[in-house]
DNA sequence: CAGAATCCCATACGATACTG
DNA sequence: CAGTATCGTATGGGATTCTG
């Protein structure tokens, strides 16, 4: 189908599918890279937490997006939702198996990303070379 | 608590900051994770490409959205654009080096997905899911 | 506390037309 | 060929209010 099982074992094959218009691969890719899939997921690594305390790590989150997120993630099989019937509620979001190995894959990125994000900003040369350099 | 004892400090910590929203790293995660930028960066990654071919390969992409995609990919660093000055133009983008190490840690993410995304979405149980209208 | 529902706006995005 | 400019729409997403 989708995934020739007689290929070499490069990641080329598998990564281009991304680039499909009619590739499920897309959908979860759009669903995990979403404005707060990644901090959500991200925020999850380090254990399961609680409504309150996701809304309080995922700065600048409103409840309308991170209840939306959080459905989203969970109908993709990436996060379980344990809800305890009592009064007050309480609510926890995990990561499950599948959901660990996403964010396997996610880590280098925004670790990578946390470490040179300082360069890349301060050298926002919005030009090819750099911009005419004080004239 | 946020500072487990048992952890490497400094893989977390870079990984986390992305939650916070002054952050540029945000910004940063921003701009890859937009719609259209893993693909393109995914589709540079097998060397560089025209802009008629980057089009066709990120099906779907219109021509504004892939300028600007591009613009801000090139304006962070991870792109280069090598424009020729002849008739017809012919213009060139392809990965900085910046952008090859970033891709690095793209490809695990994409090709994950492109494995998985069939199970993800087949199994997608949105809450009360619909019965499946087979007809 | 954990959400659902509603309102409403900003902008992301696509389609088309035009240009060097 | 490789864009830019303009327009219109869809949707993302924040603020607020309400509920069990």
């Amino acid at each position: 189908m989708t995934a020739p099982a007689g290929f070499h074992p490069s990641a080329v094959s598998a990564a281009t599918l991304v680039l499909q218009a009619d590739c499920p691969s897309r959908t979860v890719l759009d669903h995990v890279t979403s404005k707060w899939g990644v901090l959500i997921l991200v925020s999850l690594e380090s254990g399961p937490q609680r409504w309150s305390e996701l809304r309080r790590r995922a700065e600048g989150i409103s409840e309308k997006m991170l209840a939306q997120t959080l459905r989203t993630l969970e109908g993709d099989g990436f996060i379980h939702r344990d809800a305890q019937p009592i009064i007050p509620p309480r609510v926890d979001y995990s990561l499950t198996a599948l959901g660990a190995e996403l964010v396997q894959r996610l880590l280098p990125l925004v670790t990578w990303i946390g470490e040179h994000a300082d360069d890349i900003i301060a050298s926002t040369a919005v030009g090819p070379d750099k911009v005419s350099a004080t004239s």
